[in-house]
This record gives structure tokens, C-alpha cells and sequence, in this order.
DNA sequence: GTTGACCTTAGAGTTGTCTCTAAGCTTATA
DNA sequence: TATAAGCTTAGAGACAACTCTAAGGTCAAC
């Protein structure tokens, strides 16, 4: 049995955030020691694994909640509920991207159109840009 | 002079959003009237719309923060420093995508592996690679 | 002269994920 | 036995960018 901080050092997550996910109910230390010690069994410690593959991955704490009742009876859950939440995963990263990758448009825009000298920004072409709404000139940024 | 509503109507943001960005020096109302209204210029909407346009392109409102204050007097500023912002935005921008690049490399391949049929999840392939730690199979995930 | 839309303020709540603090008990080491 | 490291709890604080509430004043229309 492994106590807090050790399950810590363990998976790489600090002791408090161990607390954290278990208040959320992410992590489980299925014992005590008699002075109110967490104690983590080898089921606890796949479990807390669990939970940090999942995160590194990039799975919410709640999408990771649903997860774990999933694996806790996966005779009554069918994979489909599991794919559905991965799906969902893949769908908000790639809504993400898309943003992203507009920002970065335009921002590589900005930039390939401004010189960025020393000089002062009197006729700098970003501030041009933002007073007049946008990169106007071709193909609307908003 | 407009009042908070029809700047916000004028923008597209709420009158409650115009009263924060006020309260963090994006935005001002030049006038006040009688009874304590907001009252907008015409210098005070191109302003409003810098920010607003700022935003849109991704811009924290520190940044924009910053931005503002440059425009508010360019002669005293480098188009450097305007560049700088904006470059500083791209490489988190760049950071971020590449961060979600790998979440969806990993999420795809989850889903490739897996049917998601209904019968139960017993032998999830999704589950099965959060137990195990990840992709171990063929490169690291994390 | 009343209704209803709009305005004011200070301040609290939201979301997600931690991160830290205070005050106090326990355990291991010197 | 003294000290330090580690554990406990409840609860506050941090971050960004809103979003909303309460309690009340103002204004235009009918």
C-alpha cells in the first residue's frame, strides 16, 4: 500500500492534486491507516494511471468521471459509449484547431506585412489593420 | 454621442461586456450625461472597434491592453514593440496547435482501433490503451 | 402618471483545473 | 527527545473572460 505521496511521485501528479481529482472522484484510496493516512492498493494505483493516461491525453476530468464508470462495469456499458466520448474529444479538438489555425492565419498576415523596425509605429501596418476592422484587403478574417 | 446599448449593438458585444472591458481600461466613454449615462464618441467607438476587432483576431485583453496603448500614442512607440505582441501571439498560437495536433493524432487512432459497435465494453481496445498507459504499441504518446 | 425599457453601481458567480494555506496530527531520523 | 518531513481537513485563491444580480435611478411613450 502506497501512501499519498508516493502514489505521487508514482504517476507524476503532486499530492494535491491527488486530493483534488479524489474529491472529484477521479482517484480512490480504498483504505486508511489507523492515523487517517490514505493507503493506495495496486487496483488504486492502475486506476490513478488510468486517470493520468487519460489526462495526458487531453480528456477532460469529467469526460474522464464517465470513463472510469465505464471501466468500472464495462459488462454494462456497451464500447459504443466509450467511442461517443472519444468522438466527441476528437470533434471539440478539431473545432479548436480551426480556430486556431484561423488565428494563426492571419496573424502570419499581420506580420508578413509589417516590417517591425525600430522606427515608431506612426504608419505601423498592424495597428492599421485593427483600426479598420480587420484584414479587409482579401478574404474576411471574422 | 451613443449610448452603452447602441455602442454594443454597434460592436457586437453586450453592454455588460463594454462595462468590463471598461473597468480593465480597453474602453471609454469620453461624456457622461446629466443622470450619469455613458457617452460614446465617435473616437471613442474607432477605439472600441480596435478592440473589438483585436479580440477577434485572438489578442488577450492584455494585449490588446498594450495595443491600445501604443495606438494611443504611436509617435512614442516602435512598430517593434507592435510586432512583437503580435509575434509572441503566433508562437502560443503555434504552441497550442501543435499541443492539439497530438491530442488528435492519438484521439483518431483511438477510434481506428476500436469498432464501437454495441455489445458491451468489455474488450474496449479504448480502454484497454488507457489502462495500459497509452499507445505504447508503435510511438509514444506523451 | 404609469409602464417598460434602459441606465447606474458594486460585487458575486461561472468554468476548469488546479494550487496553496492554515492549523494541527503522525512518523521517521538523529 | 527534538526536529523535520509528511499527513490530515476545509476552504480560499488563481487564471481569463465574461455573465449575472440586486437595488435603484432615468427616460420616452401612451
Amino acid at each position: 500500500m502506497l501512501k499519498i505521496s508516493e502514489l505521487a511521485g508514482r504517476i507524476g501528479l503532486s499530492a494535491h492534486t491527488i486530493r483534488f481529482y479524489e474529491k472529484h472522484g477521479l482517484i480512490e484510496a480504498s483504505e486508511r491507516s489507523e492515523s487517517g493516512y490514505r493507503l493506495y492498493s495496486a487496483a488504486d494505483v492502475n486506476r490513478a494511471e488510468f486517470v493520468k493516461t487519460a489526462r495526458n491525453i487531453g480528456f477532460s476530468l469529467e469526460d474522464i468521471a464517465q470513463l472510469l464508470s465505464i471501466r468500472l462495469d464495462r459488462s454494462s456499458h456497451s464500447c459504443q459509449e466509450v467511442t461517443d466520448i472519444t468522438r466527441n474529444k476528437l470533434h471539440e479538438v478539431n473545432r479548436k484547431m480551426a480556430e486556431l489555425e484561423a488565428m494563426q492565419k492571419v496573424l502570419s498576415r499581420l506580420l508578413d506585412n509589417c516590417d517591425g523596425g525600430l522606427e515608431n509605429a506612426t504608419h505601423c501596418s498592424i495597428l492599421e489593420v485593427l483600426d479598420n476592422g480587420g484584414l479587409a484587403t482579401t478574404g474576411r478574417v471574422n
